[in-house]
DNA sequence: GATGAATGAGGGTTCATTCAT
DNA sequence: GATGAATGAACCCTCATTCAT
């Protein structure tokens, strides 16, 4: 009755995928909120599944946009390399940062809710994303294309926030609001 | 045989004030989702009294924040009468507006929920501090202040945002944000 | 400061009565369930005084068909000296007791609900109605024209019964079908 | 390999079973609008389980009663064959009805009380119990055995009134009423 | 590992009833 | 007597979470 090796650890990252698929969707039609039972409905599979492979909601949260986080990650210092100035790069990444906020109905919420139970993304994003977005900025800082007194941090949550769509705010007028925000953030032409 | 008109009413008044009171300061602590059963309790009162003078959840919170919202309101036309530009003007009208955001915890990310129970609060807004802005960025506008494309709704929009506060992103970083994205509102100098 | 003796009376006496034909009106909408806040409302007064006047609710639907009551009360031997025969005279007044009970809505249902809230009402029915109806019904009953082993109470909570409409069986439903329970007791004709 | 198959589904179905005959119980001694909290309590089970299981009070209420009315509803064809006429079936396949009725306290009032949570329940009868008795009612009309205008529906909306039994009507006084309502569907003996 | 039935805390809402003015 | 604000018990329903199979 063996049967052959890791062919119950691959069943297993199957189901873990196909949560995973899931929960991306079901989040974006009722934001991370949404309750587990959904989830579990339309991966197919128990709810005592999900739970065991993600015992909290942040977990899954987590899981659920790590993949594009690393992606959002590797792209700072390639950017950096390529760009003509540093501004133009951090320009560019904070495009990417934006496509990932804005197209995750639910997370920039999330995210400024300050709710405790997420601390793992909070964790994951300030792991990750924000020495990515501060070397960028450290870069500008250094070139003199942005005021001094601007940090990442406070920059990269001024951006999740502006990311926060609704009726009457979509996508196009965040993106607009980012961009107005960082063109605030060049210096003061001098006289 | 005139007896103290309206002791009834005075009491009644009283409580409402009381409800109002409580229901600001849990609002602080929890945001405007909080159970009305902690906001009965913070007043003293009971539940009935909550729904007998706020029928809807969006009635308590409009009426907590509707003086608020009148003064600022009030504020624009003077401001636009007393600085020396519409842009100071509107610099100083959303230092107002931020004042009232951002001590006002919750407040922000209920606007951008999307909550359909708080449509009152949103035309109450729209109603009344959207023409406010808008009339200070017109000011801007015709003036040259400002660069063209900018929409009252969406800058205001984008400043609520801004105001979602929490641990690591206080009263201050959002001050500062605004202000950054104030600046990016400015036309380009030209060379 | 002295006022006319009984203005005060006739005034409260104004107010019973307002209460009164308020409850009937709210009766026949709501049915005798209906909250007391409505009747309050309807009648233009305070919550309170609808509990001065009946501290129950039982004591507010007797005195709303009190009236009414006595009225069909009263027909009954005027009924059994002018028909041709009991029987006639039975079938008359129940045409009439049908007529009350058909157009107070719930009220049926409120006597065959057991209610011990309605005790009053009930008692109210049996004293008065009930020997009526078996006035009526005994003389029938002598002159050999109903079957016997019909009691005048069961007889008359059956019809009550049978009064209780609603959608798809409809006041001219109960009347044909208290015709027909009529019908059944006339003793089976002999060959 | 072969496990005890639905070890778990005999336990949902025993689950369901105790929930049913608890809501039975509780149905008979406070009607069908009994606290949901009530019939939990008495089937030893969590609130959830039975809105997991029966998501609406009419579903319950449906679910409780289905099974006599199935056995009811198949009464008709085989009472039909064997009896000497179809007015002595129709009378047999009533008794069995108000064997039902009579037994199910509340049941009649509710079927009467209009109330649209219960549309399902009323749908069952009218779908199942409406065409067996409907099927009697034609074959009496066919051999001239009732008087013409009666209908299968008014019949059994009646005797379903006169099933509201409570204090001084009982079981017995509501089968004789039901007898005497049906004594009255007879046509009247020419001379 | 996967399952999903069961649990029950939590929050919403209504309305009968009291009582100070 | 009249008033109606205040009360809170009682229901409703949802959904996060556990655990036996």
């Amino acid at each position: 009755m063996r049967e052959p090796v890791g062919v119950r650890q691959a069943q297993a990252q199957r189901t873990r995928s196909g949560v995973l698929a899931a929960a991306a969707a079901v989040f974006v039609e009722q934001g991370v909120q949404a309750p587990i039972r959904d989830i579990a409905e339309r991966a197919g599979v128990g709810i005592g599944t999900i739970y065991r492979n993600f015992p909290t909601r942040a977990d899954l949260v987590t899981a659920v946009y790590r993949h594009q986080i690393d992606t959002c990650v590797a792209l700072a210092p390639r950017l950096l390399a390529e760009s003509a100035s540093p501004f133009i790069a951090l320009t560019r990444w904070v495009d990417a940062f934006v496509e990932f906020l804005v197209t995750k109905h639910g997370l920039g919420a999330a995210l400024g809710s300050g709710d405790p139970g997420l601390e793992n993304l909070h964790t994951l994003m300030l792991d990750t994303l924000l020495p990515a977005g501060a070397m960028l900025l450290e870069a500008c800082d250094a070139a003199g294309e942005v005021r001094p007194g601007i940090t990442a941090y406070t920059l990269m949550r001024a951006i999740g926030n502006l990311c926060i769509t609704g009726p009457d705010y979509d996508q196009a007028d965040a993106r607009h609001m980012v961009a107005t925000l960082l063109a605030g953030t060049r210096p003061t032409p001098t006289a």
